[in-house]
DNA sequence: GAGACCATGTAATCGGTTACATGATTCA
DNA sequence: TGAATCATGTAACCGATTACATGGTCTC
């Protein structure tokens, strides 16, 4: 098998269906009127990846008001859906995931809770704080050595690398202590 | 022609050979041991990037240390491609240049003092805290209205574009005076 | 009855990535 | 002499985007 890691947009597409099964036209409208990721919202982008994990039994269509009406197909996530979508979202954290521009991890981050439970998110942001943190070493490092052989705008434009590298690691801190207050919520009530 | 922009990959060759003429080789070494965007450093990405600004006439190689010692191929950036590249950084700021995750708006800033002078950039900037502030209005209208019917992840997840946008935007006006500094100085200079 | 919205598709294109392949040179 | 680095390529794949197309339904 040896499963390739889901694209960006099938694991917003399986992590929207697994917290509620929906038509594609409402994946669209989620696409269109919020700010999940940037996916585009037309219909050649998002119909075709949901054929792509029919077709890979992640997810599985029924089709409502057959007759004529107004059919709709609703897609639902399948045992093997949920198992992908659990290894999509289990799967380590390293460097690369907190390197990356358009932001997976926090894709991943939000079906988190419902998928695998707030313990494990916590254990994620933890890791995520620990490769932050080297990442923006780094960086600072690099800033060091070589800002001053650099023009004025490659400086500012490591700036803003720093300052949005410091600004995810500020979050990633903020989102554990938020969890971490629901957990022991939790663990408290179960007592 | 109807030129369509160019791809990140290509504004970001176009502009690196704007600022020095280098073969693929060194360019493949700067995004390999530089944070510039997140651009693979495999051959199959650049080689064949470079081949079509070659083929679109806004680049030229020519060939350095030809016989058999070894061959390196350095690429510059023809006078077509100095219009393109210029064409792409002055392309308007729109609400779509801001909300991109790639982050393109920088990797254009970087190039832009050398290649069409600190004023335009400067108003480029302008242009970005504008789309910014807009767009950060956007999304605190939305996390206001939509928190509370969200799981804590998702208002999380939020939060994390709250956080990243504000860091954005306190860059751009950071990068503003620090530009309008040099502008001041130079015309003080000239004077 | 016209226009907006619901709902789903297909075809063509294209850029980027991975994997594979080659050969020369430098240095230990 | 073998490994690392310099230097350049090619082939295959694949997913995402754009543009195009269809037809029902609801509301004014």
């Amino acid at each position: 098998m040896a499963e390739k890691p889901l694209t960006p947009l099938a694991g917003a597409l399986l992590g929207l269906l697994h917290d509620a099964p929906q038509s594609g036209y409402a994946l669209r409208k989620l696409f269109l009127t919020t700010p999940i990721g940037h996916f585009s919202d037309s219909p050649g982008s998002i119909y075709p990846a949901l054929r792509r994990l029919e077709r890979d039994g992640l997810i599985a269509g029924t089709i409502e008001n057959s007759k004529s009406l107004r059919p709709r197909q609703v897609f639902r996530v399948t045992p093997a859906g949920r198992t992908r979508l659990k290894a999509w979202l289990s799967t380590p954290v390293t460097r690369e995931t907190v390197d990356d521009d358009r932001a997976v991890f926090l894709l991943r981050f939000v079906f988190m809770p419902g998928a695998i439970g707030a313990a494990a998110t916590v254990r994620f942001l933890t890791d995520l704080e620990r490769e932050m943190a080297a990442s923006l070493d780094d960086l600072r490092r690099f800033y060091r050595a070589e800002a001053r052989r650099m023009p004025l705008s490659g400086c500012l434009g490591l700036r803003a690398g720093l300052e949005s590298s410091e600004a995810r690691l500020r979050w990633a801190r903020l989102a554990k202590r938020a969890l971490r207050r629901t957990v022991a919520a939790a663990s408290k009530r179960s007592t």
